[in-house]
DNA sequence: TTCCAGGAAGTCG
DNA sequence: CGACTTCATGGA
């Protein structure tokens, strides 16, 4: 690594608490960060080197490596949002009469959803069928040190889908991909015939992506919620994976419910962000498990 | 050892 | 439609 890091930034539109600051970009919406101190952060998105730092006072300092800081502060712009934008997502979410909803809230009050490239959204999220977050972490890693392209920096970038087509299945299988491979290759494959592209994709309304992604193997309604959520800021979709059917059990009484119908109640209930909330629940339920 | 992990897709009744 | 299997791999 010829690590050579710009001086630090100041990010003046997230003050967030140190466990919100953490949860946001290591707590299963993205899986590229690794913590390097105990307030810091480094990760490559795209083909952008970052380290994101805490400071007590709340304040998030950035710096990248060099002469890439206008990219990178436009790209950081985009992937962590800005106050306005969460003041009211928070203010609309229905805490003022879900009581646990508020519980969730008052834990992580500056949580928020992540706004990831597309192709990298949708590779991460086809590995985490059935995958530890750590597992998913390292699936990547490998991918990224074996196919990735090489960064001036010294670092590597993600493969991208154009370059995941020429690898092979097998060489998926020793980054640890498993069943997952076969889905990753044919998913490239259908890419670029140009059926469905993670372009075409940005400008349909919520259902109709869904619906597009989920012709690609691999994708069915949970993937495709949270390529959409965390990659193509569609606020309302509302993954629902094994921790969320047990906190819709435990605290929202949805016994036995199918996966289907309690992302259709997660969206009623919660609204025009559902997602965010989704996030927040997730966030507590695992929290409490790891106590 | 057994169970389960930010599931999807195929089969069977 | 719903219930059950299989898919690979490793952590708890």
């Amino acid at each position: 690594m010829t690590d050579r890091w710009s001086d630090w930034q100041l990010y003046s539109d997230w003050q967030p608490d140190l466990d919100s600051f953490k949860e946001t970009l290591d707590g299963g919406q993205a899986f590229c960060w690794h913590e390097t101190d105990e307030v810091t952060f480094q990760g490559v998105v795209l083909s952008t080197p970052l380290r994101l730092r805490w400071h007590p006072n709340k304040e998030i300092a950035w710096s990248t490596t060099e002469k890439q800081e206008k990219q990178a502060g436009e790209l950081l712009a985009k992937y962590l949002g800005n106050n306005k934008t969460y003041r009211n997502y928070y203010d609309t979410l229905p805490w003022r009469s879900d009581s646990h909803l508020k519980r969730c809230m008052d834990e992580l009050p500056a949580l928020r959803i992540l706004r990831q490239p597309h192709g990298e959204t949708l590779l991460a999220f086809l590995c985490s069928a059935t995958k530890q977050i750590v597992q998913i972490k390292e699936m990547l890693n490998l991918l990224r040190a074996g196919f990735g392209t090489q960064l001036p920096s010294g670092h590597k970038a993600l493969p991208t889908w154009d370059q995941l087509l020429q690898v092979e299945e097998a060489a998926l299988r020793d980054c640890k991909f498993g069943f997952r491979a076969a889905n990753i290759s044919k998913t490239a494959k259908l890419l670029m015939e140009g059926e469905v592209t993670l372009g075409s994709i940005t400008s349909l309304p919520y259902n109709e992506a869904k619906e597009n992604l989920c012709t690609l193997p691999g994708v069915g309604e949970k993937i495709a919620d949270c390529v959409l959520l965390f990659g193509y800021n569609h606020m309302q979709a509302f993954p629902v994976d094994t921790w969320i059917l047990k906190v819709m059990q435990r605290h929202y009484q949805l016994d036995d419910w199918t996966p289907k119908k309690v992302s259709h109640f997660g969206r009623k209930h919660f609204g025009k962000y559902a997602g965010l909330a989704q996030q927040f629940l997730f966030s507590w339920e695992r929290k409490q498990a790891r106590k």
